[in-house]
RNA sequence: GGAGAAAUGGCAGAGUGGUCGAAUGCGGCAGUCUUGAAAACUGUUGAGGGUCACACCUCCGGGGGUUCGAAUCCCUCUUUCUCCGCCA
């Protein structure tokens, strides 16, 4: 959520930035300015209301103390309209407070300067690109083709047990996705991340606090009878746990890591590029989460891309970066990377992270603030990225590293499968 | 799931209708003392709205009500604790 001060002003610089994501936000905007004029001064009247009832009741407390009883009901009679006039204000706070609210929910993120405008994925600008992709024998498959011939991912049986979308994985598949698990969480926490295990539901507080709410509901499973949703990532228990938080200054950087499986309804995908591990409904995930002082947050970034990097070079596969266009850049980020690894079976590039830093958006709605060296409130920096996500990593390994004899293993996973081939 | 008790500032913990945004202790911060630190002493220390700054307003788990006036009384929801039941 964008900060009324400052749209306040800044309004041409808002409106301006908003157009990288194609949006004209100029009568968005001014609706909103104009809401936060009447919240003001509807407020100020109500304050001025209450005041004078205040004071009255204080004057009817004297009154009966000093035994003036009379005097003492005359002025009750003056308060009856105060707490009608009052009343009345407060709804029309209400309402407004409201309204104002849910404008300001529907306002994205303020890109960072360096994001270029574009319409969709297409005008993502790669950015950087490592390692070499592999020429593969005569007859290489693609990774469902993979999963069936060595019998290690079975998707029919997961249709069987819960619907499209929730594999089954299975002996070696089962055992390399959990080698992958405890590697990643291992770098991570190796490079000073602190671990965490969260709730994988949530409630609808935490879905407001990172953004899933309001206007991504449809994304999310959600469970009536409890009012919970099923977690689309870890960054929504992470960051979360920073909601209502007031920092000291030192405590900066906070850096945590968490495994979490991810639940996404995908309502509307569809087509070839959805099958096998490319697109589903469950997933895991390890994702890191930072909170830093806003002078530090892009150097976190870079920090935490250079991190994937690494990761990606330790598994030998071959990948690129790409910085999002305005169109494609998610709602709450003000400047995200996506990693992509070249699956050469499918002769695609795979999402297989995404870092972004959100400044303050989601701060502001999480009510994340630090005390700086005045003494005074601030809006923290969150930032969040995968590292990583598993199924198209997944994929990638067992397109990348097939020969004719098996799959083989990346050298740094051996150690936690205890096997270095699939076959 | 059933019965009972409770929810107050960073923490502990007073406060049962007006003088309470809230005693006291701990913690935090600043200072005195000290070569430095500790101890001791002194001061200071919740959040939000509003204002140029004051004033002023709101917040004692959430919501609603009674009253001129609510941390305090009533209703309701949530959460926590104890006991019972069930259970990985």
């Amino acid at each position: 959520m964008l900060q009324l001060n400052a749209i306040r002003e800044n309004k041409e610089a808002f409106i301006n930035a908003l157009k990288k994501r194609n949006l004209r936000a100029d009568a968005i905007i001014e609706n909103v300015l104009q809401l936060d004029e009447n919240r003001k001064a509807t407020q100020t009247q109500l304050d001025n209301t209450l005041a004078d009832a205040n004071k009255l009741s204080k004057e009817i407390g004297d009154l009966f103390k000093s035994g003036k009883a009379k005097e003492a009901n005359d002025l009750k009679e003056k308060t009856a309209t105060l707490k009608e006039v009052s009343k009345q204000l407060t709804d029309d706070l209400n309402s407004i407070s409201t309204e104002l609210q849910n404008a300001l929910y529907l306002i994205p993120n303020i890109p960072h300067e360096s994001v270029v405008v574009g319409k969709s994925e297409e005008e993502n600008e790669e950015v950087f690109k490592e390692g070499t992709i592999p020429t593969l024998f005569e007859g290489a498959l693609p990774h469902w083709e993979l999963a069936k011939k060595y019998d290690i991912i079975d998707f029919e049986l997961g249709v069987k047990i819960a619907g499209a979308g929730f594999p089954v994985y299975k002996g070696k598949g089962a055992k390399l996705q959990r080698a992958l698990i405890n590697y990643f969480l291992d770098k991570n926490t190796e490079a000073g991340y602190t671990e965490v295990q969260v709730p994988h539901l949530v409630n609808e507080a935490s879905g407001y606090g990172t953004g899933q709410l309001p206007d991504k509901e449809g994304q999310m499973y959600y469970m009536p009878e409890d009012d919970l949703y099923l977690i689309p990532t870890a960054e929504v228990p992470v960051t979360n746990i920073f909601r209502d938080v007031i920092l000291n200054e030192k405590e900066f950087p906070i850096t945590y890591t968490a495994y979490t499986p991810c639940f996404r309804r995908e309502a509307g995908s569809y087509g070839a590029h959805v099958r096998g591990l490319n697109r589903l409904h469950q997933f895991d995930k390890v994702e890191i989460v930072r909170v830093e002082h806003p002078d530090k947050s892009y150097q976190a970034l870079n920090g935490m891309v250079e991190h994937v990097k690494d990761i990606l070079r330790e598994l030998k596969l071959p990948y690129r970066i790409l910085r999002l266009c305005g169109g494609d850049l998610g709602f709450t980020s003000a400047l995200t990377f996506d990693f992509e690894v070249f699956s050469t079976a499918q002769d695609r590039w795979l999402e297989i992270s995404s870092v972004s830093n959100f400044e303050t958006y989601q701060a502001n709605r999480l009510k994340l603030r630090y005390k700086d060296e005045n003494g005074k409130s601030q809006l923290a920096h969150t930032l969040n990225g995968s590292a990583l996500a598993l199924p198209r990593v997944l994929a990638g390994i067992l397109e990348n590293y097939q020969t004719e004899d098996g799959i083989t293993i990346p050298e740094v996973l051996v150690p936690y499968c205890g096997f270095d081939i699939i076959n």
